[in-house]
DNA sequence: GGATTTGCCTAAAGGGTTTAGGCAACTACA
DNA sequence: TGTAGTTGCCTAAACCCTTTAGGCAAATCC
């Protein structure tokens, strides 16, 4: 039998792949087997289990936004940073649907492997008897995946600089551009905005010009 | 054997209940049935399937909010209506977050009834040997939901009627609003604030307070 | 070239979805 | 109040996805 060469980057990399063909709600374990031509068991020795496979997804995909946003940021200030960073999300939400959606997975918080330790260790089931094949352990994967949202919300901050806003107004700025750009891609991809004018993309460039001004006029205290 | 009294409407919330006690994702027929004591089979009477279901539980979810929201920006204009439309949700969401999950479900894009009957109807199969029990078609369902959506949005308008914008500016401003409200729910509830100072709850106020500051002065063209 | 590792396989158990068909409990009406 | 018709829930069964256990053969390492 001809090896299939499967590892854990390229069974995410599939899974990827097959997000934005079909969804990522569609993504299985069973579906990216049936990719590669093998038996669905196969997967088992390179992915822990079905989340892990969705986590791996998601790091994938916020790994490319952050490069993307980064290359995007270079060389940029003020509204033309903002404006870049707000299109690479949205771009990429738009070539990528089932990649954006694996983004937003959070992965069930699990508990950390110390505490589990600390209850099973001493109980009736072998430690070390649990697998076969070694699959990296979800907590190195984890720390990849939080490493890759750290880069984001530094861009973020990044490109706020321009903006000369002091704590916690920078925080509250951070929080609500976040919100803004990931609100508007989530709506935009579920068709809120797709039947009424203007069109979408017009208002968008607008949103993020009254975005920029906003930024630029942060009120102290007392609004309007 | 005792009947349990089944129905659409009780599936939806005994299915809404059980989406904020362990999530959206996790409710299932299957799950339900448990929940009713009864065969899982038995729903199939009152449910066309699983994602009919999802979609009853997301009417569920749209409408409480809608009357929640209509409720709370009765006799309020302005900052205070803003902030009280908003709270409604963040608060909807927290309360029930299963729930609010449930209201961002966007049913798959069926062919229309008509356009299925166009395809079908000449084909090979019989037309109407469908079912045995009938169930509202899921048309007449999604006028619900598309209702209850509607509301929404004519809400948010209402709310924006102070602020005097005139089109598009106030279809930019419904659509900004929408995203930064949904997006802040959503980054919240996956935890995305919980670890930094400031607090979540001051951020939503400070940022409230932003946006109507922004609204109270809507940039006519070239912002900064 | 032999030992070891590792990749993919078969087998099997468990759970969710969905359809088909059946009996019993309600409802309506004479 | 009995009976016909309807409706509610059941059993059975097929299909798919997940996950674990254990096995054979290809690749790798001296």
């Amino acid at each position: 039998m001809a090896r299939a060469g499967l590892s854990g980057e390229r069974l995410a990399l599939a899974g990827a792949e097959l997000a934005d063909e079909v969804g990522f709600d569609q993504v299985t374990v069973s579906a990216v087997a049936r990719r590669f031509g093998v038996q669905v068991a196969s997967l088992y020795s390179h992915v822990r289990n079905s989340d892990d496979l969705k986590t791996r997804i998601a790091t994938v995909a916020l790994t490319e936004l952050a490069d993307q946003a980064a290359a995007a940021v270079a060389g940029r200030a003020g509204r033309d940073a903002l404006l870049a960073l707000a299109d690479v999300y949205r771009t990429y939400a738009q070539h990528h649907p089932g990649r954006y959606k694996a983004s937003r997975h959070t992965p069930p918080t699990t508990p950390t492997a110390s505490s589990i330790d600390g209850v099973v260790a001493g109980g009736s089931r072998g430690v070390a008897s649990g697998q076969r094949r070694r699959v990296p352990s979800t907590s190195v994967l984890g720390t990849e995946y939080v490493a890759a949202g750290r880069r984001h919300s530094e861009l973020m901050r990044a490109v706020l600089r321009a903006y000369d806003l002091d704590e916690p107004a920078q925080t509250d700025a951070v929080r609500m551009l976040g919100s803004v750009i990931h609100g508007y891609v989530t709506l935009e991809l579920a068709g809120a905005f797709a039947y009424s004018a203007p069109g979408s993309a017009e208002s968008w460039t607008r949103i993020v010009d009254s975005l920029d001004f906003l930024l630029h006029n942060w009120p102290e205290r007392h609004p309007s």
